[in-house]
DNA sequence: TATCTATATATAGAATGACGATGTATTGAG
DNA sequence: CTCAATACATCGTCATTCTATATATAGATA
């Protein structure tokens, strides 16, 4: 269908994505990149020039730890949520529920999104 | 509570806010402002120097059309949705939801926002 | 009267951050 | 042997939001 999300549209929430993404269970870098865009039907296809910067950027703020595995056939850079990783998720989702309905309650009711009844 | 949305989370979807306010009726650029406060609980507060490019950017795409107010005591440029307008509101609209549906799949089950059982 | 606040629009410059391009290196398939 | 895929990294560009600044008027207050 519609391709990629525009890049201005997930600035702001990519954080929050590799956050969750990283939330299931450990990964390296290109990993993520991939499980990112299968679970999104190839709409976010995060380049590389993106991801790695952010996930330094993350790394340096201490929401994730990262440990490279020598071991393996391929050299690759784990990483994995720190408990203020975890933390952080739980907040940045909780700003983006906020958001969401914010927009929501802008939207002419023609264009809202369904929501469960109170 | 919680004080203003992060900029960068409003990035790529402040016309879809601005195309939706102006679908209720026309307005001025002020009036645009005080209405997003309002509506988000001052969540959103777009400062002039954001707001008036975006609605030139726009007009300039001719998705909304301008026009002076001479005659009421204060100068003010009313602005209003196009045809091409309300087809784009209907469209970032459209994609909103999917970008919304996107990370709802991403966020582990008790983050995730509830929603209507299918 | 003077001054302050709110109203109303506009633009230039700084800061931010995602992207494209490019670079390096290794693995496995053909 | 070559090529695509895997895996990480960095730099320059570009779009967009913010801060700061500018102008101008209406109405309230001192």
């Amino acid at each position: 269908m519609t391709d990629k999300f525009d890049s201005q549209l997930m600035r702001g929430s990519l954080d929050l994505m590799i956050l969750a993404i990283l939330d299931r269970e450990p990964q390296y870098g290109y990993s993520i990149q991939q499980k990112l865009r299968e679970a999104s039907a190839e709409k976010v296809d995060l380049k590389a020039g993106t991801l790695y910067p952010i996930l330094h950027r993350l790394e340096s703020e201490k929401l994730i730890r990262s440990k490279w595995d020598e071991s393996s056939a391929r050299k690759r850079k784990w990483y994995e949520l720190t408990k203020t990783g975890h933390k952080r998720l739980q907040q940045q989702a909780q700003t983006w529920h906020a958001y969401v309905n914010c927009i929501q309650s802008l939207l002419p009711p023609k264009l809202a999104l369904p929501v469960p009844a109170p």
